[in-house]
DNA sequence: CGTCCACGTCTAC
DNA sequence: TAGACCTGGACGG
């Protein structure tokens, strides 16, 4: 669930789901997780749900009820209203169900004062996800790149100075400070339609910001007019905000594999994960999706021992250079990668950047050899319409 | 069976 | 700049 949008798209569900429902009693939480404890507990509350980048905010508020009158003198006092900041992780997700039908790993839960009783559960698999009662939104993260877009553009352009920016701009774009909102799938769509090298120095590509977006009224203007360097950078920012929105606007559930909705999601990827795309290693560890030049900070440094082997394989497979896909590269934390120690891990050779096949193609059908040019697999679950769409989009980026 | 990979932070050497 | 934190799906043997 967890960029921007996806976080955006549980508030939205949240507050759907929620809307007229009471809500009653302590929240509780899982036995595992080792996110605080929420000290609240009400007779009957309203959640309402807002986000801001990668956070989402629900507001627990007590129902004041004047035909309560005992309502005071029961508790004592009236319950506050209280705030929980969630982040997500790799795996976070809001559900409504029944308490019969709760998913696994619901780890904090909100219950109804219905008979039977409906669950809020915040759903985390893998509990990198977080939450903090009494929260509010993460000091250091900048503001949203979709609901406080002037202020995100401003918080850069001011900011150009900082050494955070000496990076790859693909490095920079996942940095919360200044791109709250943005994530590994979003980098590399923003990139790639504006045909930046993600391993570009990030300065070089935002200075000359303007703090006014130039793209707004003139739009057209601007994008037709000759495209420069600072021409780039402004939309590079726009696209930082009009890219995530786009899969806010999509209306499924973004980035979620295991949902039926995912297709659509799939089909509006350009570049993440898609075939014929290529893919290598930042400077920490996560996947970058690019097409064409990676650019001059491209790390060149293999980690990966396996890489190297396959690497020393594929010198004598000339007779089909599609295959050359998928090396094993690193994990994001390379447990035992000791293991294979042996010589090859010193000769190191360059890690080769090499288009490779989506790995996410679960059909084990074994079909006929599909020769097609890429466009291909991946993308065919689209309707025929978006891969026209997509492939048109693609030769005029390749005319460049 | 085992290995690799995943939409993200965190903190410790 | 490495690991640590986790579960589970895809894929290979």
């Amino acid at each position: 669930m967890p960029e921007g949008p996806e976080l955006h798209l549980a508030s939205l569900y949240v507050n759907k789901v929620c809307d007229g429902v009471v809500f009653t009693g302590p929240v509780r939480k899982s036995e595992v997780s080792k996110n605080p404890d929420v000290p609240f507990t009400c007779e009957a509350y309203f959640i309402t749900a807002t986000s801001r980048g990668k956070e989402v905010k629900l507001t627990l508020m007590p129902i004041k009820s004047d035909d309560d009158p005992d309502q005071r003198a029961k508790a004592g006092q009236v319950a506050q209203p209280m705030d929980v900041v969630f982040r997500f992780g790799m795996s976070g997700y809001f559900r409504f169900t029944r308490e019969d039908e709760l998913p696994k790993h619901a780890h904090l839960r909100f219950y109804t004062n219905e008979k039977p009783c409906r669950v809020l559960s915040f759903v985390d698999t893998r509990r990198f996800g977080s939450w903090q009662p009494n929260g509010t939104w993460q000091a250091d993260r900048g503001p949203c790149v979709m609901f406080e877009y002037k202020e995100f553009r401003e918080n850069i352009v001011t900011h150009l100075s900082d050494h955070a920016f000496d990076r790859p701009i693909c490095e920079v774009l996942l940095n919360q400070k200044y791109f709250n909102g943005i994530g590994n799938y979003l980098r590399a769509e923003i990139l790639f339609r504006l045909n930046i090298p993600p391993f570009v120095p990030a300065r070089d590509v935002l200075d000359g910001l303007q703090t006014e977006d130039l793209c707004g009224d003139n739009k057209v203007k601007e994008i037709t007019r000759k495209p420069k360097n600072k021409q780039e950078t402004g939309d590079l920012l726009q696209l930082c905000h009009a890219v995530p929105l786009e899969v806010v606007n999509l209306g499924g559930k973004g980035y979620d594999p295991e949902k039926a909705d995912y297709s659509g999601f799939e089909a509006w990827l350009q570049c993440y994960n898609v075939d014929g795309m290529k893919s290598t290693r930042d400077h920490n560890g996560r996947t970058m999706w690019f097409a064409g030049d990676p650019g001059p900070m491209a790390p060149k440094n293999s980690k990966s021992p396996k890489a190297i082997k396959r690497v020393k394989k594929e010198d004598h497979d000339y007779t089909d250079r599609k295959k050359l896909g998928r090396r094993g590269p690193e994990s994001t934390t390379k447990k035992k990668a000791m293991k294979e120690e042996g010589g090859t891990k010193t000769t190191k050779k360059e890690n080769k950047v090499c288009p490779k096949e989506s790995k996410r193609k679960k059909n084990r059908e074994v079909n006929a050899p599909q020769r097609e040019t890429r466009s291909s697999t991946r993308r065919r679950k689209s309707s025929s319409a978006d891969i026209t769409a997509g492939s048109q989009r693609r030769n005029v980026r390749m005319a460049k």
